[in-house]
DNA sequence: CTAATAACCTACTAAAACGCTCAGGTAATA
DNA sequence: TATTACCTGAGCGTTTTAGTAGGTTATTAG
């Protein structure tokens, strides 16, 4: 469980898409301007979420980005493993080869707590996020006179 | 909020104070063989830790580092944020200069999460994760024979 | 059909952080 | 006074970060 700016920048974009979701596809560009990131940066980090079927390309004019599943199916803890491949392993091995000494210890103790980190931030989804009366009042006060999406969240979409 | 292998260096070290903390100071030189560290490395983690007062060094033959307050008042993430100086700051600014476009809505998300990582992590004391069952398990395993801290934890120490 | 669009892919790069080593302090105790 | 152990800073190789650059495919609007 690695966190980091790169971490932020993937869940910001998806919660972009999720906000986005009832009203077709967002293109990189987009995202990239509104919020400030790189675009070729952008196109690394979702590529690393479409081969984690997180999201899915439309290629061609009106084409973009889409969340492959429902918002309330993709937790943020999802978002984050997929952008950071190579998750941090201790140095023990991995799994079983250590058993004595406190070496094994530090293993046991930081698994349990990674894992503990990482159950927490799977019962965060993108909607029940964004559902959040404090979040949902800011998107709101950007989307004056657009559609608000917030009560879409909650039907499937066709 | 940062989360890397430093802070795993961190917080095992942490929670090695907190198992031997009815027993004296421990050395760096203990921490850096029982769990595989640098010494150096581990000198400059615990003077950052040293700094916040999470720990105190006692100098001289037997002495050591202990924590400076009982298991019971350190959290993790106060460990986290000790050894983590830049923390994460979104690029507008920090505070109150942004208000048009998303990218106000992008610092509101992240700092929103980041808040909830942080008040999940605080939760969980050096105390409080060396009690669980499991943990305590291959604490005990790891000190047969010698003297259980466990019991030790729940009272204060003159 | 064609041209514009936007995903997709690969390689490269400057800067930062990470993890560590080395060399030398300074303070406290036996 | 010698040992022990904290403390400091400089430097170094590697990895990660964040971004640039330049291309290719697929799709759609005109």
């Amino acid at each position: 469980m690695r966190l980091s700016t790169k971490g932020r920048y993937a869940v910001t974009a998806m919660l972009d898409l999720a906000i986005h979701y009832a009203q077709g596809p967002v293109t990189l560009a987009e995202i990239s301007e509104s919020q400030g990131i790189s675009l070729s940066y952008l196109e690394q980090l979702f590529a690393r979420l479409r081969k984690h079927g997180l999201v899915e390309g439309l290629r061609g004019p009106g084409g973009g980005y889409r969340l492959s599943r429902h918002p309330q199916d993709i937790s943020v803890a999802e978002v984050i493993t997929a952008i950071g491949e190579g998750i941090d392993v201790t140095q023990c091995g991995g799994s079983e080869d250590c058993q004595e000494g406190e070496r094994c210890l530090t293993h046991v103790l930081w698994t349990r707590l990674g894992k503990e980190i990482y159950e927490f931030l799977n019962g965060i989804t993108l909607a029940s996020f964004l559902e959040r009366d404090d979040v949902n009042q800011v998107i709101r006060r950007q989307q004056q006179g657009l559609n608000v999406m917030a009560p879409n969240l909650n039907k499937t979409v066709a």
